[in-house]
DNA sequence: TCAAAAGTGTTTAATATACACCCATGC
DNA sequence: GCATGGGTGTATATTAAACACTTTTGA
């Protein structure tokens, strides 16, 4: 390579055809909560190489499509969701991670309230996972599983990320145990609750839970300005 | 679209083909310091829409190429540097943010030490720009720096990636310039001592500064233990 | 009446901030 | 001797952590 003559994609007219071999497509991993458990959203993979394994919610991108929106349209199409959270994180290009060729992947989380889902495949394909019990999944989706989560650990200390996986409307017990299952740690519940209360984000809604065998709690919901900063 | 034959790249044999029409490359945010001062190299852009703005320094992923990989033949071809510091922070998939076609950038950011860096491109094409005095970029590339610098600014506070900017050898007003001009604060020099030395990053190496026109102060170096943690 | 969780404050420890003087060197 | 930055400690404020009892409801 000659001092000042590297010719490249910045700087000069290149021709692209060499490089078309590759493909871009997103990966989703789709956090739920349910039952004081972290779920993740994962659909069974028929490939041959990964016959029978679990793997996360991806398509290919098209060629007129940003990312972003295209991970949106993976979500809408597996949960009829719209309007939920995701968080692009990392993007895994290592040459042989997929077997069809070349697939250059985006990663993105995405957080969204299980009771709202309508999945749209067979139940026995699409399935929503305890994220303690995941052991392997096909391609490298593992190590993109355990990216995704790292950062929403990381997330969720700054950022109120975390009332995408509840209803509307919730209770102090309920937040707590969104934390308590993501963190993987037990908190102390007067401590949690002066920080939250201190962070000024909730509403009284002045409403009880109800359908609880035992004495029902406050709830509360997101203040307008917080869900809005959300998005 | 039926229940359950949506047809995907996680899930079925899908051909790739139709969607071979886009290209991957990276581009590296690469941070120096000197004078006081934070600075990121750019090039100057020769394509018609871009002509004499400047650039990220970037290039087209290879077929086999790993996107790592590819950033760190970016850093060498242009710094003769080995050894950088190299992290991946976002990948922009904007439909028409190039010119010559779709191409899907992923960023990176990256601190060197200046005055060890050997660049290979005439004065004029490859320069250190001040960070302050950024304000239009070609392409989508001042959106890439602010993302890459919002990163380093949070990075540093919870990890030493900052020493990179540093020759081996440096002095705590050194390290607490570099702070200050990443930050864009000015920092108590007490508080910044006290809060250093309880890391325990340091080594102390019993030498003085020479060449300053004012008393001396003592040089550290970041122990080996914590270089190790660093790449 | 029992089980389960709601609700509620104080004490202590750790961390962060604010702030001023004398010292060593080069010019 | 003057300009520049080196080197140092303490007091205060803020934030985090530990910890226990009474109350309410459903079963």
């Amino acid at each position: 390579m000659s001092k000042s003559t590297i010719k490249n994609i910045n700087t000069h007219a290149v021709e692209l055809n060499a490089y078309f071999g590759v493909a871009i497509s997103v990966d989703c991993v789709i956090f739920g909560f349910d039952k004081r458990e972290l779920k993740v959203l994962l659909i069974r993979c028929d490939l041959p190489k990964y016959k029978g394994k679990w793997s996360l919610l991806g398509d290919l991108v098209g060629p007129e499509e940003d990312l972003d929106k295209a991970a949106y349209r993976v979500l809408k199409a597996r949960t009829g969701l719209r309007n939920v959270y995701l968080q692009q994180v990392h993007t895994f290009g290592a040459p042989r991670r997929h077997p069809a060729g070349r697939v250059v992947s985006t990663a993105y989380y995405s957080l969204v309230n299980i009771s709202n889902c309508k999945l749209t495949t067979q139940a026995n394909e699409l399935h929503w996972h305890p994220v303690k019990d995941i052991r392997t999944l096909a391609f490298d989706h593992k190590k993109i599983f355990d990216t995704c989560f790292e950062h929403l650990q990381e997330d969720i200390v700054r950022s109120p990320v975390v009332f995408k996986l509840l209803p509307q409307k919730f209770s102090l017990r309920q937040l707590q145990h969104v934390h308590e299952a993501i963190l993987g740690v037990a908190l102390d519940r007067r401590n949690f609750r002066k920080k939250i209360m201190s962070m000024e984000l909730l509403e009284d809604l002045n409403e009880m839970e109800n359908d609880v065998p035992h004495r029902p709690g406050r709830l509360y919901r997101l203040k307008p300005k917080a869900v809005a900063a959300l998005s």
